[in-house]
RNA sequence: GCCGGCGUAGCUCAGUGGUAGAGCAGCUGAUUCGUAAUCAGCAGGUCCGGGGUUCGAAUCCCCGCGCCGGCUCCA
C-alpha cells in the first residue's frame, strides 16, 4: 500500500482507504454519510471535530444529530456562543467555565453585577445574531505556557488558573468569530447548527463550586438541533409544574407550611394525614410480615449519648440541641441510638440474631434555609427506619432480603429504579478486612438477585459501604429514596455484642436501612409521579356520593354509612348545587370514584359508579361495588391492601 | 449559609408616593337540576413583621421572617 493512504474501518465493519491527512468529514461523505445530518465524529472512540484531520489507520464513526452525545456537543458549543454574546455586550466580564449539562448547559461569568432579566433577553437577541451569520468553529493547538499569556493578557483569571492546574504539555482552544475559550472541544462546525435555544435562569455559583470562593453569575440555557425538540423540553417543564407536590398539596388539601411555625415543617391536613397514615399502617404490616420488630424511641437524647455515637463531632452542625434541669439534650437526627440501646438491653446470644429493629422515627436536621423544598427536603421528616444486627455470616442474606424488600415496594408504587454501590471513601473508618466483608456481602447480595448495579468508588459514607437505590417517575427523574448501609462504628462504640455457638463473645454487624427513606419526600414523589391521581388502595377518599337533587340525600347517606362499614373512604356531597359542578369538583380532587345517586339508584337501591378516567359502570348493589373496590385495591397491592386498611 | 427574584383577600393575581381592587373560593337567598362551573346579593385585608424617610408608604430605604430559582451540604 502506498505510504500516502491510511484505512478507515468503519461502523459497519467495512474498511476506507482514504489520502493520509484527509478531514473526518470527507472521509465520512466518502463512505456515503450525508454532510447535511453530520455533526462530529467518533475517532477510535473518542469525539473529535469533523475538521479533524487522520493521519494514521483507525476506527472511525460519523456523529449524526440524533447520535449519542450529539445533543452534548451541540449544547457545549451554544455554551461558547452564549459566552461570546455576553463578552461581547459585557466586555468587562470574565469567564469561568460552561459546560453541558443534562437538559441543557451553563455558562459561569465573573461580572459587576448580577445579570437581570433584560440582561437575558439581551443575550438571547445576540447569540440569535451569532448564530444567524454562521460562525465556523475553530480549533487550535497550542503550548500550554502560550495560553496562559494568552489569557492572561486578557485578563481571564479563571482559564489562568484552570490551565495552571492542567498537566498536559498542550492545550486546545476554539475560536468562533472573535471569541476565543480554552476547551476540549469538540464543537459543532458552525453557530448555525444552533436551531433551537433558549436562556432558563440565573443563579449565583461558586467558582469551583466552593463557598470559600468568589460567587460567580451563572446562565442556564438549553439548546436543540430543531425547535420541536426544544418545545417537547418546555412541555415537559410544563408537565413537571404541572404536576408540582407544593402546588397539588394546596389544590387538594394535603398539606401546608406556614411561616408562622417555621421554615421546613410540614403541616399534615386531614386528607395528607389519611395518606401518610395508610402508607404508615401498609409499612407497620409489611415489616411485621419479614420479622422485623417495632420500635419506638424517644425525640431527646442527653448530649452525652451523641458524643458516643459520634453524631456529637461528625453532625452537630445539623443537630438542634435544648437544655432541661441543667442537662444538655439533643433532638434526634437519626433513630439508632434508641435501636441499640434496645440491643444491649439485655445479653443476646446468636440464636437471638438476626434482630431487626423498625421504626416510624421522626427526626429533626438542620438543614441550611436555602436547600428546603416542599415536601422534598424538609427540617422534621420521618424515617421507615430499620436496624439490622446479625451475625457476619447472615450479612448476605439479610441484604438479599432487603433488596426484596425494595423491588417489592417499587412493584406496587409503579417505579423503575437503578442500584448502586458505593465503597470506601478516603476519610473512613474500620479495617481493610471489614470494608472487604461488607463490600463483597453487598455486590453478591446484588450478583446472586441478578440485579445490574452501577458502583461508585469512594462515595461509601465513612463508616461502611452502601446500596443506594434511585427511583425514577413517570417523568423519568430520578429520587434517592431507598439506602442499604452497613455500619462498622455504632456495633463498636456501644460495644454490642452476642454469645456465639462457642460460648465467646462477638461483634454483630449492623446494617442501617430505609425502604421509602423519608415519608415527607416520598409523598412528594407520589404525589409528583401520580399527578394527584392516586390509586385507589392510596387515595384518602376512595369514592364520593353525589346527590342529584336534595330528594337522595337520606338514601345517599345510608349508601355512605354502609361503604364506611365496609371499610371504604367515602365523602358524601349533598350540596345543594348541580349534579355538573359536584363533579367537577370531585374530578378536580381526582377522587377514583363518583358515586351518582338520583331517583333512579334510590328506586334501584344500588349504586352506579363513574370512574375518574369517565367511564361509566353498570348499576350494582352498594356490597357489590365495596368488594369491587376491595378487589382493585388487593390487584394492586399484590394481594396486601384491601379496604379497611384504617 | 451565599447570589438573585418575590411576599397584596383562602387561591391566582392587578395596583410604583395620594381613599386597597378583580376572578375563583366562602356566606346568604332563589333554583331541585342526571355526569367538568345556575343566578343574585353579601362579606372578606395588621398589603409578611419591625423600624425609618415623607404632609402622606402596599409603593422608597434598613433589619428580620418566609417562599421561589440556583450554589453548597447531605451520617
Amino acid at each position: 500500500m502506498s505510504q500516502d493512504l491510511i484505512r478507515l474501518t468503519l461502523k459497519d465493519g467495512k474498511v476506507l482507504t482514504v489520502p493520509r491527512g484527509i478531514s473526518a468529514k470527507d472521509a465520512l461523505m466518502m463512505a456515503g454519510e450525508d454532510e447535511d445530518s453530520l455533526i462530529a465524529a467518533r475517532l477510535n472512540g473518542n469525539l473529535v471535530d469533523l475538521t479533524q484531520t487522520v493521519d494514521h489507520d483507525a476506527a472511525m464513526e460519523g456523529l449524526g444529530f440524533d447520535s449519542e452525545g450529539a445533543v452534548e456537543i451541540l449544547r457545549h458549543s451554544a455554551a461558547h456562543i452564549m459566552a461570546q454574546a455576553v463578552k461581547s455586550l459585557f466586555p468587562n466580564a470574565k469567564v469561568a467555565i460552561g459546560p453541558a449539562i443534562e437538559n441543557g448547559f451553563y455558562y459561569d461569568f465573573d461580572v459587576e453585577r448580577p445579570f437581570t432579566q433584560d440582561d437575558l433577553e439581551k443575550i438571547e437577541a445576540r447569540m440569535r445574531e451569532i448564530i444567524a451569520s454562521g460562525m465556523e468553529f475553530h480549533r487550535k493547538e497550542l503550548p500550554r505556557e502560550e495560553a496562559i499569556d494568552f489569557f492572561a493578557e486578557r485578563n481571564e483569571k479563571y482559564k489562568v488558573e484552570l490551565l495552571q492546574a492542567l498537566d498536559s504539555p498542550w492545550v486546545s482552544c476554539y475560536s468562533q468569530g472573535d471569541f476565543v475559550d480554552l476547551c476540549r472541544g469538540p464543537h459543532i462546525p458552525d453557530t448555525s447548527y444552533v436551531k433551537a435555544f433558549k436562556l432558563t435562569s440565573v443563579a449565583g455559583a461558586y467558582w469551583r463550586g466552593d463557598e470559600h470562593n468568589p460567587m460567580l453569575q451563572r446562565i442556564y440555557g438549553t439548546a436543540f438541533f430543531n425547535r420541536e425538540a426544544l418545545e417537547k423540553y418546555l412541555h415537559f417543564l410544563e408537565e413537571a409544574l404541572r404536576r408540582d407536590h407544593r402546588r397539588l398539596g394546596r389544590e387538594l388539601d394535603l398539606f401546608s407550611f406556614s411561616d408562622e411555625v417555621g421554615a421546613g415543617m410540614v403541616i399534615y391536613h386531614p386528607k395528607g394525614a389519611l395518606l401518610r397514615q395508610i402508607l404508615e399502617a401498609f409499612e407497620k404490616r409489611e415489616h411485621l410480615r419479614r420479622g422485623y420488630q417495632i420500635v419506638m424511641g424517644p425525640t431527646l437524647l442527653k448530649t452525652e449519648l451523641w458524643k458516643r455515637s459520634g453524631h456529637f463531632d461528625h453532625y452537630r452542625e445539623n443537630m438542634y440541641f435544648t437544655e432541661i434541669d441543667g442537662q444538655s439534650y439533643g433532638i434526634k437526627p437519626m433513630n439508632c441510638l434508641s435501636h441499640m440501646l434496645i440491643y444491649k438491653s439485655k445479653i443476646r446470644s446468636y440464636r437471638d440474631l438476626p434482630l431487626r429493629f423498625f421504626e416510624l422515627g421522626t427526626v429533626h436536621r438542620h438543614e441550611k434555609s436555602g436547600v428546603l423544598h416542599g415536601l422534598l427536603r424538609v427540617r422534621q421528616f420521618t424515617q421507615d427506619d430499620a436496624h439490622i444486627l446479625c451475625m457476619p455470616e447472615q450479612l448476605n442474606g439479610e441484604i438479599q432480603d432487603i433488596i426484596d424488600f425494595v423491588i417489592e415496594f417499587m412493584g406496587i408504587f409503579g417505579f423503575p429504579y437503578e442500584m448502586e454501590i458505593s465503597t470506601r471513601p478516603e476519610k473512613s473508618i474500620g479495617t481493610d478486612e471489614d470494608w472487604d466483608r461488607a463490600t463483597r456481602a453487598l455486590v453478591s447480595a446484588l450478583e446472586e438477585k441478578g440485579m445490574p448495579f452501577q458502583t461508585c468508588e469512594g462515595e461509601g459514607a465513612f463508616y461502611g459501604p452502601k446500596i443506594d437505590i434511585k427511583l425514577k417517575d413517570v417523568l423519568d427523574r430520578k429520587w434517592q429514596c431507598a439506602t442499604i448501609q452497613c455500619d462498622f462504628t455504632l456495633p463498636e462504640r456501644f460495644d454490642l455484642n452476642y454469645i456465639g455457638v462457642d460460648g465467646g463473645r462477638h461483634r454483630p454487624v449492623m446494617v442501617h436501612r430505609v425502604i421509602l427513606g423519608s415519608i415527607e419526600r416520598f409523598l412528594g414523589v407520589l404525589v409528583e409521579h401520580y399527578e394527584g391521581a392516586f390509586p385507589v388502595w392510596l387515595a384518602p377518599v376512595q369514592a364520593v356520593a353525589v346527590t342529584v337533587t336534595d330528594a337522595q340525600a337520606d338514601f345517599a347517606r345510608s349508601v355512605c354509612e354502609e361503604l364506611r362499614k365496609a371499610g371504604m373512604r367515602v365523602e358524601l356531597d349533598d350540596r345543594n348545587e348541580k349534579l355538573g359542578y359536584k363533579i367537577r369538583e370531585a374530578q378536580m380532587q381526582k377522587v377514583p370514584y363518583m358515586l351518582v345517586i338520583g331517583n333512579r339508584e334510590v328506586a334501584a337501591g344500588g349504586v352506579c359508579p363513574r370512574r375518574r378516567d369517565g367511564t361509566q359502570l353498570d348499576l350494582m348493589p352498594v356490597q357489590e361495588f365495596a368488594a369491587m373496590v376491595d378487589k382493585e385495591c388487593l390487584d394492586a397491592t399484590m394481594g396486601r391492601v384491601g379496604l379497611g386498611i384504617i
